[in-house]
DNA sequence: AAGAGGGGCAACCGCCGAATA
DNA sequence: TTATTCGGCGGTTGCCCCTCT
């Protein structure tokens, strides 16, 4: 009883996407929104798998994901997350703006690992590699952060520690149980800087609020602006398509669109 | 200038859990 | 209840490009 293939071996294609299978793919989920993936490629006429049409919108060709490399900001929110929810990278993108979990993974496993080992912290347990030889600190400057942002802010989603997620980690044996120890000033520096974005962090973990990946909008073909033929102005789904296609050299937030409010990303999305 | 080696990243593979018949 | 399907996830692979010798 043997499970199936996720779509039939022969004649599928593999490899490299081309700029013509993009747009098939676009032009597809433009005009019927992300729908049964299995059926994608035969009725966008791909001779693709399903899971690799998905792959391919989810990691490149949604319209709503930043390109290039994470910032110095972003990486310290990974590193973070990380320290919380481990390898699980879909959680960890969940919480970043415009990063899919497959980029994330790529750096981590490329610069961050590296960084951290360069500073002498095991990038599993973010423990320090001299732990033999030093005493553990009791906690780390993160947790000092922690601290200082439940001082300053007790109804944050930090402050009361409380969220559904932080259950969620502390119930798991995430490298979030143990300290961090720092071992020098680079380090201190890195993690001083994450507490400036603690507010930021506060946000990005609040269960409440919206993930800001969800792309329900972009189920619904024509029901927002950034759809709308009219709205935008073009005159086909052509037009559409290559700017879509164009839109992925630059992110949409170098558009400025990341710096809407929730509400006003969602007037633009309802049209309203 | 050319080959070797390494790094970075897109894409694939296989497993898992939820949903469904 | 069980078999099957499907979407999603994390680990891994392989290709391309850049740097070094």
């Amino acid at each position: 009883m043997g499970r199936q293939p996720c779509c039939d071996k022969l004649g599928v294609k593999k490899g490299p996407w081309t700029a013509e299978e993009d747009k098939k793919l676009i032009n597809f989920i433009l005009t019927n929104g992300q729908c049964c993936w299995r059926a994608v490629p035969k009725l966008a006429g791909l001779s693709r798998c399903g899971k690799s049409c998905r792959l391919r919108w989810t990691n490149y060709l949604r319209p709503d994901l930043k390109r290039g490399l994470l910032n110095e900001s972003e990486e310290q929110l990974v590193i973070d997350l990380h320290a919380r929810l481990g390898n699980r990278w879909s959680k960890i993108a969940a919480r970043m703006p415009g990063r899919t979990d497959n980029e994330i993974k790529n750096h981590w496993n490329t610069h961050i690992k590296k960084k951290l080992l360069k500073m002498g912290i095991d990038p599993v347990t973010h423990e320090s590699l001299q732990k033999e030889t030093e005493e553990i600190k009791t906690s780390s400057s993160s947790e000092k952060c922690l601290q200082e942002s439940r001082k300053h802010h007790p109804s944050s989603p930090l402050g009361s520690a409380n969220t559904q997620e932080s259950s969620e980690e502390n119930s798991s044996s995430t490298p979030s149980e143990n300290s961090l120890t720092i071992n020098d000033y680079e380090t201190e520096t890195m993690f001083e800087s994450l507490c400036e974005d603690q507010m930021l962090l506060s946000h990005l973990l609040s269960e409440n609020e919206p993930s800001f990946m969800d792309t329900s909008a972009w189920e619904l073909p024509n029901n927002g602006p950034m759809f709308n033929n009219h709205a935008n102005g073009f005159s086909s789904w052509d037009d559409c398509t290559t700017w879509l296609l164009d839109c992925q050299d630059f992110g949409v937030h170098d558009f400025g669109l990341d710096s809407l409010n929730d509400v006003e990303i969602d007037i633009l999305n309802t049209g309203n």
